[in-house]
DNA sequence: GTATCAATGCGACGTTGTATCACTGCGACG
DNA sequence: CGTCGCAGTGATACAACGTCGCATTGATAC
C-alpha cells in the first residue's frame, strides 16, 4: 500500500508541487479505509476549495495513487490504490467495501478477445459486484 | 438483435404498458446504429418529456433491451443490446463504436477470482477500450 | 362507458464535475 | 534576502446527467 511519503515523492518526482492542500488531501485519504466520494472528502476538508479537491483527486488518479470505483448503480467512489498498479475490483453491495485483485489469466483472456476482433487494446476495466466474505458470514 | 415487436412483447409480457411514448423511444432506438446519449435521444423526440425518456431507458435497461456503455472518460452512452444477454464491450476511442462480445473463458476467470476471495458474485462488467479494426485500417 | 391506476409532462431540484479568473505562495535565480 | 514567474488555489458560475413531486392523461379491466 502507498504511504503518504511515497505519494508525496511520486507527486514531486512527476514535477507537481507538494502544496498544503494536496498534503491535506493525501492525509485525509490515508486516514480513510473505506471508498469515499469527493463530497465526503470535501466535508472533511472545510478549508480547501471544492474545485481543488476535484483537481487533486483527478491528479492522484493519473498517478495511480487513488482509483475510481464505478458502482453497480452508476455511482462513483474513489479509493486509495493499494498496489499502485493495474488491478480489478471486488465490490460488496452490502457493506460497500472494495477489494483489489490482479489476475494474469483474466488479463490474458481479455487480450485474446481484443485480438480476435482485431481490436487494438489500450486499457480495460472489470468490476465484480456481489457480497463479500465478511458480509456473508455476518448475515 | 432484438426487433421492435420483440421488445414490445417483452414490455407487455413483464406487465408494463406499451404506450405511445415508449413505442416512440423503441422506434428511435431501432433507427440508430450508434451508441447514443439520452440527450441525443431526447432531441430526436421533441414531443416526449425528458423525464419519460430517462424513465423509459431505465426500464429498457432492466429488460436487457438496451445496455449502458461506460466510456473511458466517465461518460455514459446507451446502446440497443444485440444479444439481449450478458456480454462485454469493445469500445473504440476513435469512432465511438461499440461491439458486444461474450466469452465463457473470460466469465470463468472472473468467477474463479470471486471464488478465491469467497466473494458471492452477483454480476460483473468488463469494458475494453482501444481502437477498432476499421479505424486501424483507416488511419 | 367508466373507474382505476400506470404512465406522462413539466418544472424544480440534486449530484457530480468543469470553466473562468483574480489572487496567492512556492521555489528559482540574482 | 528580495522579487519574479508561474503552478496552484478558491470562489462562483455553469454544465451534464439524472430524479422527484404532482397534477393530468390514457390504457385496460370490468
Amino acid at each position: 500500500m502507498s504511504t503518504i511519503p511515497d505519494s508525496s515523492d511520486r507527486l514531486e518526482d512527476t514535477g507537481y508541487r507538494l502544496t498544503a492542500p494536496r498534503r491535506a488531501v493525501l492525509d485525509a485519504i490515508a486516514r480513510t479505509n473505506r471508498p469515499f466520494t469527493i463530497e465526503e472528502l470535501n466535508d472533511r476538508l472545510p478549508n480547501i476549495g471544492r474545485a481543488t479537491v476535484f483537481r487533486t483527486i483527478k491528479l492522484l488518479q493519473e498517478l495511480d495513487i487513488v482509483c475510481r470505483v464505478p458502482l453497480e448503480d452508476g455511482g462513483i467512489r474513489y479509493e486509495r490504490s493499494r498496489s499502485g498498479r493495474h488491478h480489478h475490483h471486488l465490490i460488496c453491495s452490502e457493506c460497500g467495501s472494495v477489494t483489489e485483485f490482479s489476475d494474469p489469466t483474466l488479463d490474458e483472456a481479455i487480450e485474446q478477445n481484443a485480438e480476435a476482433a482485431s481490436f487494438e487494446l489500450d486499457s480495460h476495466s472489470t468490476e465484480l459486484y456481489g457480497c463479500c466474505d465478511r458480509c456473508r458470514r455476518g448475515s
